[in-house]
DNA sequence: TTGTATGCGTTATCAC
DNA sequence: GTGATAACGCATACAA
């Protein structure tokens, strides 16, 4: 492998000659830069970006930690960051966590061994000892999904309260009463456990009584959705609708329901959380909450560039979410089995 | 930031001894170590493996580049690929070329630049100048979802003229006589094509003429499925059953049938192509070709360790592919539509 | 078991 | 416009 030496010799110039060339063109002269990428095509030079960063502190790289690639809504939020990163030449280094912390601060120490610039982090705790150290030692990053709400760290999320709220209260309109919620488990992430809030206060507003009984925290899986459901519908007085805390669960409980002989959307109401691709593609078509992921991730590489430029002080930014109704909601009918 | 010089003054040792706790602690004798580690503390040193890969010329991060990480099947290879690398200690910078070639191109390019130990490739032409400058220049890298056969590459794939045979010899056991093709396009890439060559040489052994009309060439997407669904059914003699060549174009073609007005399974039956998790969870459930996407991208990152590591010769593994029958495919009635 | 010295490929600072 | 050279943080051959 040749360098920049082997190549300033060959074009009979100095390495800092070379360096120009590369970095900026215009200040040599036209014809030094002919014979020295003359010279570098002859060496089949290659550059080493890894060389430039160790001299100029700037590897170019950011590191990107999500639960799994494996959630479109993970895959998502990655390629906006993805996207974003590229079209200002920078390289993403991808973890996941599965959703463990120790995993979480394991990609974190790496990250920043291999010396990225910044940080982009789907957390599964954002009051953890990991987000302070960052904080204290200056390392740029920022929140994706998140649920801060001011302080030293920059974030961008939903409101995942509203969103709850918004999907229950749907559901309510719809005149259901026994409204179970399928979560992804409060260890696993904190947004499962604000949607929850937002549940539980839109059922308190509506005077509907709370029954814990209709809560069931799972992985957040396809099979956990459908085991859940399973579960649900076995109770004594099953509920006639769910509100899940994501689309797998959605998409898991409806096969669930179905199995156990349950017509959808006549004998149970679903509303998903999300709004994955496929969502609109299920049979009955998923009702859900749409959580925009892939602009999610391309504000928050923007932020994150921003931070490290220039010392802009922290932000957190809430996307808007939607309720997208499609046919897995329906009226429930008076004088149904609840 | 601290260096390991500033350690090393502060325990009263050499650099090289630092260096020594950090990469052969067993070397060094327990009371220097403890001294050290314990400067190390108190300095908050930061290992930089960036300087560390500048002089070691092992970067421990290799490349990953897939068309999208938004289609779950590349997903679930890069997680492969991620954990076997997780276990190594080496970590993966990703990149999408979105299926094009000059993407494909600028990706291995800087992820060389970034002097990464190694590449693993989905490619969008086997036989493009990339690959073989690859080779040329002794770089290691490894092909996922791979259609090449011999030579100088070292890859991992299925077969794919089986899987095209077998996805269509299911059709035709069950009597249909009108089976279309939704293919994604043949110029993104060859596995495509390969599927097609599988379904046309399975028609033409069982002496069903091969009618140019019913193949549809699209974009791999739900949309590009629910488009060209439309179009093959709105035939004057539609077909009865479709071979999709993945299950995105299948599960979009499902939707696009129901729009018509066509009932699933019963007026047409469809097979889909990769297995994807949510293809056991549609209605009806989706017959398809599983591929093992996860194990490849595991053994596609183990074949370039043991490339990277010693120098074995080129290996091209085929991985088993297998036909999964579900509910989305059922016997044409005799005298049905066509 | 530990220290000294050198080099890795590039950029940056100063000269010229 | 261009060249000489120090510096970046670490690993390693060699010496002690």
């Amino acid at each position: 492998m040749s360098t920049i030496l082997d190549v300033a010799k060959l074009a009979g110039v100095s390495t800092a000659t070379v360096s120009r060339v590369i970095n900026s063109p215009q200040v040599v002269r036209v014809k030094t830069r002919e014979r020295v990428t003359g010279a570098m095509k002859v060496c089949n030079y290659k550059y080493n970006a890894l060389a430039r960063g160790f001299v100029t502190k700037r590897s170019n790289t950011i590191g990107v930690i999500i639960p799994t690639i494996n959630n479109q809504v993970f895959a998502e939020s990655t390629r906006g960051v993805q996207d974003y990163a590229d079209l200002n030449k920078i390289q993403v280094l991808l973890g996941n966590t599965y959703y463990r912390y120790g995993q979480e601060e394991k990609l974190v120490t790496t990250f920043r061994e291999k010396q990225v610039d910044g940080l982009v982090i789907t957390t599964t705790n954002p009051r953890g000892a990991i987000l302070k150290t960052l904080v204290d030692e200056g390392v740029p990053f920022v929140l994706l999904y998140s649920t801060v709400k001011g302080g030293p760290m920059t974030a961008v999320g939903i409101d995942n309260y509203q969103g709850g709220y918004r999907a229950t209260e749907h559901l309510v309109k719809l005149c259901h009463k026994r409204i179970a919620m399928v979560a992804g488990n409060f260890s696993s992430s904190d947004r499962s456990f604000h949607r929850w809030h937002g549940y539980r206060q839109c059922l308190k507003n509506n005077k509907i009584p709370y029954d814990s009984e209709l809560l069931i925290q799972t992985e957040y899986s396809l099979i956990g959705g459908r085991d859940s459901a399973k579960k649900l519908l076995s109770l004594q007085k099953p509920p006639t609708a769910f509100f899940c805390s994501n689309d797998y669960l959605a998409i898991g409980a409806m096969k669930g329901a179905r199995e156990l002989g349950f017509k959808l959307p006549e004998d149970l109401s679903i509303v998903g959380f999300d709004d994955i691709r496929i969502a609109s593609y299920m049979t009955p078509e998923l009702t859900t909450i749409r959580q925009p992921s892939y602009e999610m991730g391309k504000l928050g590489a923007e932020l994150l560039f921003q931070r490290i430029e220039h010392q802009v002080k922290p932000v957190q930014l809430m996307l808007e979410s939607s309720l997208v109704v499609r046919e897995s909601t329906i009226r429930q009918p008076v004088g149904g089995i609840s």
